[in-house]
DNA sequence: TTGTAGGCGTTATCAC
DNA sequence: GTGATAACGCCTACAA
């Protein structure tokens, strides 16, 4: 059902269906109410690609995130698609997994698509492909990168402090009187992870430890941070805290804390990152560094769509993470 | 940078290098790898939208959730988006929560941009507000609800015994010698929750208990589950078994328990459903109800694609829940 | 092997 | 207030 069959049943051209459809003046009030039927009895919906194809937008957006089923990184998806639906955008949400030539395909599927603009969840996508793929197919549509940035003039880097906040977590456990404080961190070497080690080596400067030997590296999973903490417990049966990563992290180090009778917080304090339900359900439940990937999502939402209708932003900018204190500490 | 523009700079016609874009026989191999060339130098993309457009395929596929952040539903998706990338299809995720109107109006979107088949995440699809819109609007594209089914013949059904399952949990508390067993839902009125509410008061019949004073109804979130809980064990001190319809109940119903003091499992044993993360990390860890979520997921999107393929499946199956055992039992 | 012409469904620009 | 007509970028006969 097209405009044009809608223009034969009605008796009339379809520039004048298409006014309709566009509610646009210049048509006779009796017509339209005409058409109007028509096009409803006949359920007529106009063809979003057709319109895309003349009106050069496709009123898309493009998502590209790891993996969609991170909580973290859909949560922030969510915001985004609710900032943009009712603008009459619709999202394309590509997982892409951390291999480059991944990430540089999903860019080319959207830029076949031709998305008005995109936004990448995750600081694995601050690497020098994904800026070479958007310099070169993507250079004039707004990118966003959540907890990311690349120098590029078309690219809207939204950050978290994160080597701040790690560092603020060594500080409040040191507060608390802890001096032992080992970091466990999740495996991808991405940039956001460097961050926040380099937060943990040089906040652990002032400890009377060696802080390299007292990092560790781990899949991001609650084995991995059960494994890992079995592992400082046996490197260094002295550990009064730690700092973990990721809260999934520090969920299966609290079990393999339990497992060990070590009594948390009394003798190892734990802290996570992300602030999210699990360090909620976790028992005790869990110190969190909240890193506003919330807020970072609708900043980035907002900055993309800004940059559309042609106002202007920062092209960085950088949210401070703030530490809610729960029982693990 | 169209394939005309390419067609000019190699001194072709706009069918050659549409030949070549396509990888179709019938152009000279110097001509093709002068062509080549060229689209290489000015990184040509192809437009998806007028290829859509012309080839009258979107090659889009729709998914609709009520909200992206329930990683119950987000595992899903994310399957979903993994068969269908290597296919060559996108996926359009829709937020639409609860409301009639609004599920309507993303079927309306979806349509608009003439999707080629819809995935429907969860049983509030499985309403007359829906099955209206849908065979209006899109009665020739497959639909595949997940945990629900309407009676059209382009709608496939791939449902989870939520009945049987919960019975099968109000059993196992029975075999482990629970008499007091008591059931707490989340609150929307949907399909699902009517499915596992009916699955508990019937096999709460051979209880010594009056099954419909033992069940409850509360927000699908953490407190939800606290707050029943505490309700629960007011009117009910006796209790001796608890069935939760979702994980994060049980993981809310779990810290109301510690902070009354209650041993789980010793004096109350309490199940969860969904076999989600939150099972694992609670503390005891939760029996949970695998209800196939991910097998679902894959299955609905399958039946898509099967569908534009021409390949014809069964209109409705259901898949046969779990128990997995852990310490909360 | 190559090129031309028509059409996919819409919108926008003109005439009338 | 209306209706032709030409794009938009691509594909596919069909003709050369």
């Amino acid at each position: 059902m097209t405009i044009y069959d809608i223009a034969k049943l009605a008796g009339v051209s379809a520039s004048s269906v298409s006014r309709v459809v566009n509610q646009k003046p210049g048509v006779n009030p009796e017509t339209r109410q005409k058409i109007l039927k028509i096009m409803e009895k006949n359920n007529y919906s106009p063809n979003a690609i057709a319109r895309g194809l003349v009106s050069q937008s496709s009123k898309t957006i493009g998502i590209l995130v790891a993996d969609i089923r991170n909580i973290h990184h859909t949560d922030g998806a969510y915001y985004i698609e609710k900032e943009l639906i009712g603008l009459g955008y619709c999202c394309i949400i590509l997982n892409t997994g951390d291999r480059d030539e991944d990430k540089v395909h999903a860019i080319d599927i959207l830029n076949r698509r031709r998305v008005e603009g995109v936004v990448m969840m995750g600081s694995i996508f601050q690497c020098d492909a994904v800026k070479e793929a958007i310099s070169q197919q993507m250079s004039d549509v707004p990118v966003a990168i959540v907890n990311g940035w690349l120098d590029l003039p078309n690219v809207y880097g939204i950050l978290s402090d994160e080597q701040g906040g790690v560092a603020s977590c060594v500080k409040y456990l040191m507060a608390k009187g802890r001096r032992k404080i080992a970091f466990i961190c999740d495996k991808p070497y991405n940039p956001s992870n460097r961050l926040k080690e380099s937060g943990y080596l040089q906040s652990a400067r002032d400890l009377s430890i060696t802080p390299a030997e007292w990092s560790y590296r781990t899949e991001n999973t609650l084995e991995g941070g059960y494994e890992a903490t079995l592992q400082v417990l046996k490197e260094h049966p002295d550990v009064d805290g730690i700092v973990y990563a990721v809260d999934l992290l520090a969920a299966g180090g609290l079990q393999a804390l339990h497992a060990q009778k070590v009594p948390v917080p009394e003798q190892v304090a734990i802290i996570g990152i992300n602030n999210s339900t699990y360090a909620q359900i976790c028992s005790p439940s869990l110190t969190s560094l909240d890193n506003k990937r919330m807020e970072a999502s609708v900043m980035a939402a907002r900055f993309v769509i800004d940059h559309i209708s042609g106002k202007k932003n920062p092209n960085r900018m950088m949210l401070l993470p703030d530490l809610v204190v729960r029982q693990s500490t």
